[in-house]
DNA sequence: TTGTAAGCGTTATCAC
DNA sequence: GTGATAACGCTTACAA
């Protein structure tokens, strides 16, 4: 049985109230009182009981980070980025997955779940704008959108351009000199709104250069797993006209995509180039390395935590929408020879 | 302000035991009783407390992923198996980076954190064996311990057969007829238990055949980083004799290793064979794709969540070690051309 | 500066 | 079967 508050007054032969000012650190306690409370504390091995100050004081000091899978690097990279944030605000970090399952996300929202023992939701969700708002009310507790679903000023967002950094992709594949260039990642029953900012730079920059998707061109992903890349690319290796280029919705269909370009016997970038979205990890050491757009995810990450930690301070604050910066990293999967 | 059982009790007309039994799905509550607080929960709202409902029953749901860094693939694909093995159980997962920090492990440890609102750990330590014992009865948590450290019998215990693994991973190398072997992962200054293991099944496999490792094979590595993995298999690339195999002590360090080799212009498998440890999903696709020994990831976090949940509803059962198959994995990285 | 006591919202122990 | 009521362990008015 763990020492509580009152055993340790008990032993000191103070009141509660003065223990608990000792273990909260506060100001006005006499010297000598804070050395009997200490003694006492260290003797009994003391240890506050975080549920019982939660109760009391309505913090957890708990974040949860709702994302479609921990396992996906994108995601796993921004986990690691928003648990340092947090710890520098005081916070520890839930992890859920909803795992692509919508029914999922929208428990989440909802709040009708048992243990929701933290503060605020860091929510990175599939979620349609359309869904978003349907469950607008729904729930009371701090939140903040991470990704770049349309801001209608509910709620706090932490976005990046998400229409112009498929855009600048694509333009790098036109500026290369790359006239057939495939899309890989839309999403062909959900209204999400990645896939369509994304399909909209990608469409946006093949007009402005005068060029045109031809039928089949534009191939659809499911869960933008390299699996998933491995399968649309190769498909497109089999068409004719063959692609010259393959601008990935993200890294990871991008690794599997240009495996399946090389089991086609054709090279990267010679043949086909290829070009993703996140920049993660894996595409610095793949062979070739990968062309992306970078996302400043350990930025995402700070600003988030910032503004949800405002809001659970106050929630009154007006929800902003933030804009992350993007910017084309150019290597070898888009450039000269391997 | 969020309605409470007592709101709920009063609008019914009834008391907030009868409130706190329909909403625990107590079995003797009258129908005509149930139909009426169902009614107020549904007009106010309600949703129980989970920090009250904690501090009564002493159970938070959750569970505390203790790794050294969550987006470390090894670490990221654990991470979802366990959140989902948890799930299956009824508990939730708080994810902490302990960064490659002794002093973060120790605190946790220690169990003095301010936010420990979980009911047991699940513990990936860098700690020595030596520290670990250390800490005898430092924590009174429930606790199980991920990995390859040597069992006590003091903390439950989810193993892989590391002396093994390492032993199968270099055999294969032998088997296809390499005799310069180099090993990339050693641990320079500490007495990391891992390392320690897969050195000597190293070792062992090489003894095994009447060969030997000469002076300068085995290269430490600080953190496992595909990074880490690059600048060893780079010095090796430089030596003479060159190795014309590298067993690496992770799939990462394997990653930027075939980087290296590639970028000393040499050919994987050809002039330098590479084999990793972890089978994690990059290796699939990766060109080569990556020969390894595949660890049984969803089986460790099964078992590890079933030891720990165990343990939480009865912390008396005596600890085990469960050791979890491991499995050699031969793909083009270690076979023929690519 | 320190003590007393009233909650925080549940669950669980009594009675009836 | 249901109603009072006492905990759970902490923080914090309010008093002294």
């Amino acid at each position: 049985m763990p020492a509580t508050l009152r055993d340790v007054a008990e032993l000191a032969q103070v009141s509660v109230r003065t223990v608990s000012n000792v273990v909260s650190g506060y100001e006005h306690v006499s010297e000598r009182m804070r050395q009997k409370v200490l003694r006492a504390i260290e003797e009994l091995d003391y240890r506050a009981n975080p549920v019982a100050r939660t109760l009391r004081t309505g913090r957890t000091g708990m974040l949860a980070l709702v994302v479609p899978e921990i396992a996906v690097p994108y995601f796993s990279e921004l986990a690691r980025d928003v648990i340092d944030a947090a710890a520098a605000f005081g916070y520890r970090v839930m992890i859920d997955q909803t795992g692509n399952d919508h029914e999922r996300e929208r428990q989440l929202l909802r709040g009708d779940d048992r243990t929701m023992l933290f503060d605020g939701i860091l929510f990175s969700p599939l979620v349609t704008k359309a869904e978003l708002l349907e469950m607008r009310g729904a729930t009371t507790m701090p939140m903040v959108l991470l990704g770049e679903h349309e801001f209608d000023g509910r709620y706090d967002h932490v976005a990046i351009d998400n229409v112009q950094a498929a855009r600048d992709a694509v333009a790098h594949l036109i500026a290369i000199g790359r006239t057939r260039i495939a899309a890989i990642g839309t999403q062909p029953d959900e209204e999400y709104a990645t896939p369509l900012q994304r399909t909209a730079g990608y469409e946006a920059a093949l007009a402005e250069a005068d060029l045109e998707s031809p039928p089949g061109f534009t191939v659809p992903a499911a869960r933008y797993s390299r699996t998933d890349g491995y399968e649309a690319a190769a498909a497109l290796m089999s068409r004719s006209p063959r692609p010259d280029a393959i601008f990935c919705f993200s890294d990871l269909l991008a690794m599997g995509a240009m495996r399946a370009v090389f089991d086609a016997g054709l090279r990267v970038p010679d043949d086909v180039a290829v070009i993703g979205v996140d920049d993660i990890e894996e595409g610095h050491f793949s062979r070739p390395s990968l062309s992306t757009v970078s996302l400043d995810t350990p930025f995402i990450a700070r600003e988030a935590v910032r503004r949800l930690t405002a809001r659970i301070e106050d929630p009154e604050v007006a929800a902003e929408e933030v804009i992350a910066e993007h910017r084309l990293v150019v290597r070898e999967s888009t450039a000269g020879g391997e």
